[in-house]
DNA sequence: GCGACAG
DNA sequence: ATCTTGTCGC
């Protein structure tokens, strides 16, 4: 708990040589457990703004099902905003919150899929690895536009993707999930590779541009859903 | 100094 | 992220 509130009451500074320091904590290789569950998560926000809300969606792993896997549980935590958004630091305004959506959680998943960048990052710390490292489980980012990097054009056909590069390395791949619309940044977390990161987002692709998991969570943290849920206690 | 910039 | 209805297109 000490370290929790020194790891989130940073300035952007200290902020910035932290992520330097975790990056190198993170795990490039699969380290996986066999997958039964697979977590989604993304964040959302009431009041304006003043309230941050995360939300949780584990779905039940089958080839068979897949893409269509069953929800098996389903969290949301709210709590005060505590930062402004600052590209680069995401993580530092969503994590806190994600976490508290995880304490709640009671099923272990062996795979989370977060929305938002992995190791396609400034310091290869995107939120996605971040919590990686404090839910010490794989991870892998899948992002709707770019935070950093370059790359050539992506082919028009589902599954088509190109490699995401930054000072000459592969961080990520941008990836045609859906025909028509415009590509994803998937980008590991922890623990895994980009290419295992890769078979996991097709094999969750339904024919959205999202895969399942963070799909799902996308609409729970979304003020859409909120308003649904409220309507229907009408 | 001038842009770029996850959610 | 969020404010917001209809509308163009596969």
């Amino acid at each position: 708990m000490d370290a929790a509130l020194h790891e989130w009451n940073l300035s952007p500074k200290q902020a910035i040589a932290l992520q330097s320091r975790l990056a190198k904590q993170l795990e490039s290789r699969d380290r996986i457990d066999p997958v039964r569950y697979i977590a989604g998560v993304d964040i959302g926000f009431e009041e304006e703004g003043a309230v941050t809300r995360a939300a949780v969606v584990v779905l039940k792993w089958s080839p068979e099902a897949a893409p269509q896997l069953p929800v098996v549980e389903q969290v949301v935590h709210r709590e005060p905003t505590r930062m402004p958004y600052i590209p680069g630091l995401l993580s530092f305004r969503e994590i806190p919150a994600a976490l508290g959506a995880f304490a709640k959680l009671e099923t272990r998943p062996q795979l989370v899929m977060v929305d938002g960048q992995g190791i396609a990052h400034p310091r290869r710390l995107g939120v996605a690895a971040h919590l990686g490292l404090w839910l010490d489980l794989p991870t892998i980012g899948i992002a709707k536009s770019r935070l950093t990097g370059t790359h050539g054009a992506v082919g028009d056909a589902r599954g088509d993707w190109v490699p995401l590069m930054a000072d000459q390395e592969v961080i990520g791949a941008v990836l045609r999930s859906r025909e028509n619309v415009k590509p994803v940044f998937v980008s590991p977390g922890h623990r895994l590779t980009l290419e295992t990161s890769l078979e996991w987002v097709l094999r969750c692709l339904g024919r959205t541009k999202l895969p399942e998991p963070t799909r799902l969570a996308d609409r729970l943290a979304s003020r859409r859903d909120h308003k649904a849920s409220q309507r229907r206690l009408l």
